[in-house]
DNA sequence: TGGGTATATGTCAAGATAGACCTATGTCTG
DNA sequence: CAGACATAGGTCTATCTTGACATATACCCA
């Protein structure tokens, strides 16, 4: 307890090199990286993005080669050292807290007997699409992979696999929420559904 | 868009709001409710909790009245004024943002491959057994509730409905996460399991 | 008597995050 | 030709959030 033991970075630093693990990326990259589909799990502007990579090289985490380009602007090409990749390691094996869910549907849903149930089922049921979509995006993102990494996506030590368990979880995720959306919006109409 | 539509507050003020919708309850009491289980979907700790209702008080948007007690520190019970009832419905009528997941465990999965299996295993089964066990609680939940609000639980126009709505929610979030925690285990074991 | 827990209300500092702002270049579209 | 968009890098401010610190009473247990 006496030394600093987290050391260097917050989460969003952990993120970023599990990203640049499996190649190296520009700041531009990994924000990019950052959004859909793989990067649904964690999330950050790039305002937050290049601050951390300047914190993970002062640690020596990460270091980059500036690389000109005539038909864009220039860039920094970040690539993990190996104190990075050890860095990241003892966080894998490190506890993991839960996350901290904050959501507004929900949050509404626990108020929703003060709205109007008509609007509010209407509301759900955008919701539902929005969550369908997204599974849709998933599930989708999943097939390609199949083609990409074959038989890759079910082994251990496969980058693939990675990629392969986050997007199940995101198929998972939003197959639920676009489901709870559906069923809440179907009691708001009144045509009263299966039991809890 | 010229005023300031969003006036007074967060999204935890209309947390609060949405429980003082219900009853009145002190600062303490409200920190409480936003704990298991029902306050699962919105977390704030007690140092966020009163300055927010010193914001909503200062807002119009609750009142409170100085309760003084004998055998416990004294107390403000805060209670919703019309303004707050209204500042809550049409915070429910507005449109919802999509949350942004931040999800260490779904982070550290993207990485995983670099992890050794087997002690990657037993972390995942552990947090499979953490989301079995707020599952067992919120359908404990939901079944004390079936007893204490009987048929109200299906009315949209009850309180009832909204405690019924997010445990509902709650119920198919942690199954999900359990079993998806379930399924990168036997994973990582090398006991193959069904298909995507 | 000392320590832990529950009740009750607050403040403060540090860090995380969002959103706006700023500068460039090149391409594509109306 | 103007404006939008992608690429590329950054800063800055305000707010959100956490966790520690602070104070006080009453109860229970060793």
């Amino acid at each position: 307890m006496s030394a600093r033991d987290k050391a260097i970075s917050s989460t969003l630093g952990y993120a970023l090199l599990g990203l640049l693990a499996r190649e190296e990326r520009s700041g531009y990259d990994l924000t990019q990286a950052l959004k859909n589909p793989v990067g649904y799990f964690w999330f950050a502007q790039h305002s937050q993005v290049y601050p951390e990579l300047a914190r993970l090289e002062t640690a020596g985490l990460v270091a980059h080669t500036l690389i000109e380009q005539a038909d864009r602007p220039d860039k920094k090409v970040y690539r993990l050292t190996d104190m990075g990749r050890a860095a990241l390691s003892a966080w894998l094996n490190a506890d993991t807290e839960l996350p901290r869910k904050r959501d507004e549907l929900v949050l509404k849903a626990y108020s929703i007997w003060l709205a109007d149930p008509a609007a509010a089922a209407r509301m759900m049921r955008e919701h539902a699409q929005t969550h369908a979509a997204h599974l849709a995006e998933f599930q989708s993102g999943l097939s390609n992979l199949e083609g990409e990494a074959g038989a890759a996506l079910w082994q251990p030590d496969s980058p693939w696999f990675g990629v392969h368990a986050v997007l199940r979880r995101g198929i998972g995720y939003e197959r639920e929420y676009s489901e709870w959306c559906e069923w809440l919006a179907q009691c708001l109409e009144g045509t009263e559904k299966g039991s809890p």
